[in-house]
DNA sequence: GCATGATCATGC
DNA sequence: GCATGATCATGC
């Protein structure tokens, strides 16, 4: 038994209370010498750490909270800074693992996951590299109970993820299946981790519930009392997620009123005067339909981490333009697993599509759609990563270069995949970052920024035209 | 006409 | 200054 208790067990505010001593503190400022005496070796991550030395109890993986007797959850988290200086979370917030061969039969709320993470004590550090974890300074600690609203959409999220499991399909589970309670991999190498599941002789990948990204930067901001970005709800009271209606379904039925209009019909219906010139037209469009007032950020969308796209159709349907993600440091991803990739990331969030199409030279809103991506599409997306980076590690990037000064690459083009390929993505030919190694052929250092693109083709027939 | 490489323009 | 959405240009 640890005694290092400043804390009443049966008391959420003396738990909290001791917990708010951290605020500015390492784990060496507050438990270095008892990690020491006790033979601390580098091992075990920061939440084991605090909850041995600080806490005073053995950390443990029963389905019970941490502080039984109150009910409360600890969980650690990672910080980053921004350059503006505020808080954001380093990664989604991961709880209790799903046991795939118990949870099909439980409710909502009697559920193992409601009863564990229901109530949540949430210690934030500034995560920093190539520093000890004992050094690390802990910025921001407090209680976290789900607001009414937040718990209908988590309840949803949680039974669309059983519904899963009850239909034999717990491998074909991903994150961007849900809003703000997600199904994130867990386990070292996700690839060796596979579990049984009830409905089906198929092994699925572990598993746990985790909070995702944006509804994490949605508590931290809430703690940290930051209210800089201005935000609109869609769903105004609570209420209107009663019954079987989920989030996706009064979206659409909201765009649904203004399918086959014009832009501009629209900006009329709902009297507006938008300037069709500006950059974020349809982003404002868009907002407007859901009920936003310019310039307001949908937090719904932003807690789920939703990705937004709004694509324009050309009359026989395919898309003007790929889909441009963000563009990748060379250095920085031939030093990433797949599974940590920004790429494998942002194709596991959820999607929401916005298509307009041209008909007699007006666009046209067609239809809206929530998508996420297949996991054997996600793995299909993997062949191009892993060419890409094979391509950049081996330093066999250039293949020629024409008179004209344009250079043909390696990188994977639009033929070699049904999903995505690489091309530039640059301000212009001077817009580079530093490869890891020198291209063979021309012993450049650096090179033209690129990124990897959703094929339009794509697109169109697995978005756009599918049900 | 399409695929691929190159660049522009706006807004934060 | 840069990210992002959008578009242009060239060669097959």
């Amino acid at each position: 038994m640890y005694k290092k208790k400043g804390y009443d067990i049966s008391s959420s505010e003396s738990i909290t209370r001791y917990a708010k001593k951290l605020k500015d503190k390492s784990l060496r400022d507050i438990c270095g010498e008892e990690i020491e005496s006790h033979g601390y070796s580098g091992k075990g991550n920061f939440g084991q750490i605090l909850e041995k030395f600080y806490f005073g109890y053995e950390p443990n993986s029963v389905a019970e909270p941490d502080f039984l007797e109150v009910g409360i959850e600890l969980k650690t988290s990672p910080l980053k800074v921004l350059k503006n200086g505020e808080y954001r979370s380093k990664e989604r917030l991961v709880l209790n693992i799903i046991n795939y061969l118990e949870v099909h039969k439980e409710v909502f709320e009697t559920s193992s996951f409601l009863k564990k993470n229901g109530h949540l004590l949430l210690v934030f550090y500034l995560h920093e590299k190539d520093i000890n974890l004992l050094d690390y300074l802990i910025k921001l600690v407090d209680e976290w109970k789900y607001t009414k609203e937040d718990l209908k959409i988590i309840k949803h999220d949680w039974e669309f993820i059983n519904q899963k499991i009850k239909e034999g399909k717990a491998h074909e589970l991903s994150e961007g299946d849900t809003f703000y309670l997600g199904a994130c991999t867990k386990g070292s190498t996700a690839e060796k981790s596979y579990r049984k599941q009830p409905f089906n002789t198929k092994l699925a990948k572990q598993r746990a519930y985790s909070l995702k990204q944006g509804y994490v930067n949605h508590i931290i901001a809430n703690i940290a009392k930051d209210e800089t970005a201005v935000y609109g709800k869609i769903i105004k009271q609570p209420e209107i997620l009663e019954s079987y209606r989920s989030i996706e379904d009064i979206v659409v039925s909201k765009f649904q009123l203004y399918y086959d209009k014009t832009a501009n019909e629209i900006e009329h219906l709902l009297g507006l005067n938008l300037n069709q010139n500006s950059k974020s037209y349809f982003a404002n469009l868009t907002n407007a339909i859901l009920g936003l007032k310019l310039g307001q950020k949908i937090e719904e969308f932003d807690k789920a981490d939703i990705q937004v796209k709004t694509v324009r159709l050309r009359e026989d349907g395919m898309p003007k333009e790929h889909i441009s993600f963000p563009t990748f440091k060379y250095e920085e991803i031939v030093e990433t697993d797949w599974d940590d990739s920004d790429f494998k990331n942002i194709l596991e969030s959820k999607f929401f599509f916005v298509f307009y199409q041209l008909k007699g030279g007006n666009l046209i809103l067609r239809k809206v759609k929530f998508w996420n991506m297949s996991q054997s599409d996600i793995l299909e997306a993997k062949v191009v990563w892993d060419k890409t980076v094979e391509i950049i590690s081996s330093g066999n990037i250039i293949k020629e270069i024409h008179s004209t000064g344009r250079r043909m690459t390696y990188f994977p083009k639009q033929s070699e995949s049904r999903i995505s390929h690489v091309r530039p993505h640059a301000r212009n030919a001077a817009d580079t970052y530093n490869l890891p190694i020198p291209d063979k052929l021309t012993g450049v250092t650096a090179y033209t920024k690129h990124c990897f693109w959703l094929n339009a083709s794509y697109v169109r027939d697995e978005i756009f035209l599918k049900y």
